[in-house]
DNA sequence: TTTGCATGTGCAAACGTGTGCACAAATTAA
DNA sequence: TTAATTTGTGCACACGTTTGCACATGCAAA
């Protein structure tokens, strides 16, 4: 309908030029009263809005930072990413998101489209499939810092917050051992995954702490798709002597275990017993869940993540950091 | 680190003018192909990536869109981005996401960002608390169209995407009426939301033609709070006469009175059934969950609206239009 | 009177990219 | 030979905004 309003239409209008009506919609004051008053006023009535690729062709800087997370249903992401945004919000910041879905050529596609909208940092993390990092090092020869956020890469040395699994998974072996459960067996996430290298160390650890046997057949790793998991489980489950207790990657993978469980006709809590990771809200009303979860604070790393952004592009920190957030073992009531 | 590359670098290295390579990139024929390929090589090797704000400052668009939902955890919509994104992949377009968490306040924020970025078009579920529009009026001031997404205005004229509730709720009162009940509830959302309104209106509607009575009593709306949610079943449970089944706004307000309802010592699915909407993929996994859910098919809305969007960005879609798509029950075994 | 200093405004260039037009060189047609 | 055409490239301006500098006016101090 109406034409796009820009500066230069208030100019005309007022019959000033168009710099002055930029010093006065940005309160400069050198600019007379009466005139600033009269600006912003057309400028309120025209409903004028500043062109920000304008703004940032000047001033080369957006004021938006990217986030790319694998994906949005996740309650786990989306609770990073409220973290991530309350402290975006009181540094004036905007946050536009993007979702991989644990795709690497969709993680590329979006990281370019944040690169050419030239943002001024970016957050991510990691998709599940991603095996090279190219497209980071190209956003960082642009000078735009990453932040990665729990899943974070391999020998790609790089700011990072990261959730600290070692405390509440040994903690979680312990309790599984004071139930008088002996063997255990882990439904881990994909081998390339800092969190599930953790997850692997921790238990074989805290398996050998606590005196238990560990047996690579107890051991597997699902891409954390549906179909992958369910076949691990199956596998796990077809053993000759299957394991007690599962600690699953998370409480997705543990759900889809589960279901093959059900099928099978075994009993929850029974017959085999999860203890999961992210503590999601909705496990509490499942029926025979896991037993327990690790707690991993993902609002906290996002929070945590925002505020190592805000340091970085003060200029602060100087040397690649890594923050680190401790989980805590959640125990459930499943009387 | 690097200073930025621009075509100007390329040009000066080469030895060209700035034009001819900006020419060469676009692949145009009048450049020479020993020139289009120098340019091209050099660009990768330097790493080049155009900065998409000048180009959208001289082509005046940005092939990108900006979609506004409530809230980013309720799988309910980021199925219906993933609908979304699906089409605007293959139209060459990228979406970038809020959330208003259900805050009018931060909605317009988001709208007045995208709006500053110069968005080609708008995808908006409306946040539970907006109760006015002038933010999406600016928008169209500006030749930007929107499209709203199942959460849409009241008295607004505009494309909208809706999800019909009647077929699949007046089957839900069927149901449970062949179970044999005949004291049905509805714990309904805020009414300022269209789907609220045509929850209830269909309600009372179908309760008439199955002879059923209703009372004020029995209907209730909540702000989608869990708070909210409690003190509202709190209240029908309260009554002399309670009900013997509840249609809940969606699996989520389902979720928080199934809260009071345990608290209370009932028995689900004996003393109380529930109906609700949005079947949520883990609603399976709850221990003694609704009865029954209305789908509502949110990854189809977010298609839908992803190609009216694109048909009026080609033209093609003179009139503001409302496309429908039809719910259906699905039925759980609770046995 | 000149000098100095606010006060308020405009000019012009710049950010990175795209494009109409002109133009030089090479080729072909007459 | 000259004229017409093709092929390849550059100039200059535009998009909307910001900003260093100049300048014009008014007013007080020297």
């Amino acid at each position: 309908m109406a034409e796009t309003v820009t500066i230069k239409t208030i100019a005309s209008l007022l019959g000033v030029s168009p710099s002055t009506v930029s010093r006065a919609l940005q309160g400069n004051p050198r600019i007379g009263l009466r005139t600033r008053e009269r600006v912003s006023e057309l400028a309120r009535n025209l409903n004028y809005v500043s062109n920000s690729a304008a703004q940032m062709l000047k001033k080369n800087t957006t004021f938006t930072v990217g986030i790319v997370v694998p994906n949005l249903h996740e309650e786990y992401f989306s609770l990073m990413i409220e973290g991530i945004e309350d402290v975006l919000e009181q540094m004036g910041f905007q946050a536009i998101i993007s979702q991989s879905r644990d795709n690497m050529e969709k993680e590329k596609k979006a990281v370019e489209h944040f690169l050419r909208a030239r943002v001024d940092g970016l957050l991510v993390s990691l998709s599940a499939t991603t095996n090279e990092y190219d497209h980071f090092q190209k956003m960082e020869r642009y000078g735009i810092p990453i932040i990665f956020c729990d899943r974070t890469p391999k020998g790609f040395p790089s700011f990072r917050v990261r959730s600290v699994v070692e405390t509440g998974l040994k903690s979680g072996l312990e309790f599984l051992h004071r139930k008088g459960m002996r063997r255990i067996a882990l439904l881990n996430g994909p081998s390339y995954l800092l969190s599930a290298d953790e997850r692997l160390n921790t238990y074989l650890q805290g398996m050998y702490e606590l005196g238990l046997e560990t047996s690579p057949a107890y051991i597997r790793s699902t891409n954390l798709s549906k179909e992958d998991t369910m076949a691990k489980m199956e596998e796990i489950l077809g053993l000759e002597t299957p394991p007690e207790a599962v600690i699953a990657f998370n409480d997705y993978v543990a759900l889809d275990a589960i279901k093959v469980v059900r099928g099978k006709g075994l009993v929850l809590n029974k017959d085999i017993t999860f203890l999961s990771f992210a503590n999601l809200p909705f496990t509490d009303s499942i029926e025979n869940g896991p037993i327990a979860s690790v707690e991993q604070f993902p609002y906290k790393i996002g929070f945590k993540a925002g505020q190592l952004l805000e340091e970085v592009l003060s200029g602060d920190a100087p040397e690649y950091r890594e923050e680190l957030v401790y989980s805590v073992l959640k125990i459930r009531d499943r009387t």
